[in-house]
DNA sequence: GAGGTTAACGTATAAAATACGCTATGTCTG
DNA sequence: CAGACATAGCGTATTTTATACGTTAACCTC
């Protein structure tokens, strides 16, 4: 994202919480800005300083972009993270001076978490050009920056969607799932663990799941059927949420 | 908040959404720019370009008890505002580089929501000394610059919160409330009606109201108990939401 | 004291959540 | 190739919560 010519507003950045599913554990996508990973503390968040005159939404997606090379990724703002001593370590301010060119006195971030199909992702390049890989976000434990404080928000953020917006398991699963594949990325969000009888007996009430008539194969087990997210038939079933807690 | 010897920042700004209810409609807290409201487009939110090298979040905080003389006021982050053509109309960028002397070009603002109990705000000081009154927010239709987009964002955020959050209507409420108070504040927020009757059996079950033996005076009906809002229980008491929707 | 209005309590029914039993169908192992 | 094993997939019983609505009580105004 560095580039000669680009004017840099010295206190706006964009950071993004790209996760995803392997199909057993959340991941998210982070950066080693050393080239080494021995090191927790090296690892970051992807980001970027915003040149001036840009949209802030428009330059997380543009941040996105170049890292993954995906287009029209689930993006939405997080929160801003504005405290005046958040770039505290004399290493990191010069690491960032260095990389843009500007003098910087405090930086304001938004940060963005993006949901991601990770079987659409192209890792040998996101690895190649910009030292970013998958990891099991449960085995992070320190980040660069105050980037594990936003790393935090943004599960809690995820949890609280999950719950009345399944959008978001379906954004992280592949095009074809079995109804387990969608009970595991559940419970892997909230840390709850579901009676699978049950679960499967209220998204079986969903109009949105079509069935593909095709079975799961290799697995050492019965075989589960295969189903599709249907975004169309969910915006148009959807119900309202007609509830408050006391 | 203008201030000859402060350097603002000059493209990082914050903005307050003020909520208050007075036992019938929400309303929200508006400053007149020119010091007469018969147009509504020249009513803006309370906000201020922020210090250098001040947290956001402590400054947001500081507009409020300067403009309501208030200290520890329900106050939480919105969200960032942060297109490049936030600032579109001339007037509006010469009256900014004209109150903080700064010239500037984009401003990311970010938004915070606060919830007032209308009876502890100085209403006279507030309009004698900012030009600041509280409004209906029915009632608004337009705004100064994108004010009125975050006005909705934060009815929108508001609303949501309320659901799971019922500490929101008591942090609006006085201190001494009725069932039928806490309805109104409800119905008024999510635009829906409740059954009075289902309502308040379901306000009931809630360890948190503390009925306080004391009844509504000169009302022309059946006078209410009156309840406190117990914070203490509410922590105490408070159950795992442990739903999720298809 | 009649009429209006909201408070406050209660009952009946429908819908949703929870707990758990049981069979089916594939792979893997000896 | 039989039996172990693991998850899929279907079903029932019970509890909890939501929804609909009847009824009396207590205050004001006229």
């Amino acid at each position: 994202m560095s580039d000669a010519v680009a004017q840099y507003n010295p206190s706006i950045s964009v950071d993004c919480v790209v996760f995803g599913f392997d199909s057993k554990n959340l991941k998210i996508l982070l950066i080693d800005q050393n080239g080494d990973s021995l090191n927790d503390s090296k690892l970051k968040l992807p980001g970027s300083l915003v040149r001036k005159n840009r949209d802030l939404d428009e330059y997380a997606d543009l941040v996105l972009k170049e890292l993954t090379g995906l287009d029209n990724v689930f993006l939405r703002q997080l929160y801003t993270f504005g405290s005046a001593d958040r770039i505290s370590l004399k290493q990191d301010r010069e690491w960032i001076e260095k990389t843009y060119s500007v003098s910087i006195r405090r930086i304001v971030s938004t940060a963005y978490y993006s949901l991601i199909k990770i079987d659409h992702s192209n890792e040998e390049l996101m690895e190649r050009s910009h030292n970013a890989r998958w990891y099991n976000v449960s085995s992070v434990r320190t980040l660069a920056l105050d980037h594990y404080r936003i790393l935090t928000k943004g599960l809690e953020v995820l949890r609280m969607e999950l719950r009345f917006n399944p959008i978001i398991g379906f954004e992280l699963l592949p095009e074809k799932f079995s109804l387990r594949n969608v009970q595991t990325i559940y419970e892997a969000i909230t840390g709850i663990n579901y009676d699978n009888r049950n679960f499967r007996k209220k998204l079986g009430q969903a109009k949105y799941l079509t069935p593909l008539g095709e079975k799961q194969k290799g697995v050492a087990h019965k075989p589960a059927l295969l189903y599709r997210f249907d975004k169309e038939k969910y915006f148009n079933t959807r119900k309202e949420i007609n509830l408050f807690y006391i």
